[in-house]
DNA sequence: GCCGATTTGTCCGTATGTATC
DNA sequence: CGATACATACGGACAAATCGG
């Protein structure tokens, strides 16, 4: 399954590093053989090594060459800066994904509710209170808002499995881009009871407010995540331009 | 100044979508139609272009056109997805920025804050505990730690001032990337004296340990950055490949 | 300190593929 | 189906930074 050129040569530059062909500091090699080793133009070359640029993996020197500044330890990143669905980042980790809906149900967006998620007022929605577990643990408290319009047919069935995975193989949607914001807030009683959380112990939790965009551009999911502190983390990954 | 091509592009493309020369969801010009206006070629235009995607400015749709999906509330954004000093960040947004040193010293990075760090062991390093403060309101509560062979001369003043400032412009520094955890963790009584918090009302903080690098690929700062719950906010855009 | 080789950065023009309408 | 729009890929030219002789 090729599918681009620049993508199969990102995808096998970052293994590589992953696999510590490169050790940490060192430089890769240059622009030119990396281009005949894969035969492919500069501008695809150079492509691949900007994505792992972004990712944090390697760093370019003008005049010098690309330095490997990649160290493991993200191998147990939980939340990473990517648009990932719990059901894929449990996998990915290897660890017992199990999700309980506790609410599922439907209704209009209303004016507070447009202030807060961003959804037009009036807008038919659909509102989702799940809990996520992992080995057996509940983790995230989800408040998920879909729009009705633009992800039909939704059931509590689904929203027990995969809403993303019917989305993109059901619905045929395309999910492209994500915009969080991460606060801290304090534990409600809701929180407390179903993360088994104390609030003499911690009183107050990581809160990822999330909207997503499909390909036609259309802001179809809200999502407010609420997160056990003490499993939270966030990886990212800041280049100066 | 012009400085790139693509760059000016993008801060001409950026600042129309701000003064909302587009509206929400609408189309921005064509491919083709930009590049006459600017009268560029096509691979510098979609440079810039693709800086906004990242940016979540803009979304591209295949066959379509690019479409703006930028939405202000951003705009008192304090902690964004860049690398910025609590200076710049702090004069973005027209606040009144102040800065006190609680601790001035230096020493060597010993095995536990090698395995915190990723400094090597044996390393001399300045340590500095900073509170910043906005609007006479003390927000964060800092912990720097800076190779002393690559940050030579460092003092209390200019810990007083900014140090990124030193660091570009009398050391000739340039800073590339920074990669950063965020994290909830319980308040210790020194953030509790100084960030005038009551464990009562908010027993954890956001906590932003980050690893900076400059261009030579040296890893010259570690800093853990404790947040005061009630005003940290970390904005983000996640982009599916 | 200069020069030349190497390496990355920017920019251009063009051709072809693919999705939308 | 054709026109339009973005996506991928190639090749070439010059600039700028680094490094060794």
């Amino acid at each position: 399954m090729p599918k681009s050129i620049y993508e199969n040569i990102y995808r096998d530059l970052k293994e590589k590093i992953e696999n510590n062909t490169f050790s940490y500091q060192e430089l890769l090699p240059s622009e030119n053989t990396l281009i005949q080793t894969y035969n492919c133009s500069r501008n695809t070359l150079r492509r691949a090594v900007g994505l792992l640029v972004t990712d944090g993996y390697v760093q370019t020197i003008q005049g010098k060459g690309v330095r490997n500044i990649y160290r493991p330890a993200e191998q147990t990143a939980f939340t990473i800066g990517e648009i990932e669905s719990f059901q894929e980042s449990a996998m990915r980790n290897g660890q017992k994904p199990k999700t309980r809906v506790l609410l599922f149900t439907e209704f209009r967006v209303d004016k507070n509710l447009a202030l807060k998620t961003g959804f037009s007022e009036n807008a038919e929605i659909y509102y989702i209170q799940r809990l996520h577990y992992l080995d057996e643990q509940p983790l995230i408290l989800n408040h998920n808002y879909f729009l009705k319009e633009s992800v039909p047919g939704l059931t509590k069935e689904i929203a027990e499995n995969s809403i993303y995975n019917y989305l993109e193989n059901e619905l045929n949607m395309t999910i492209v881009n994500s915009k969080r914001i991460i606060t801290v807030e304090k534990i409600t009683e809701i929180d407390e009871k179903y993360l088994k959380l104390n609030a003499k112990d911690y009183n107050c939790m990581a809160v990822v407010s999330s909207q997503t965009f499909n390909s036609s551009g259309i802001m179809f999911e809200y999502t407010q995540s609420r997160h056990r502190p003490d499993y939270f983390r966030f990886y990212d990954n800041a280049v100066r331009k």
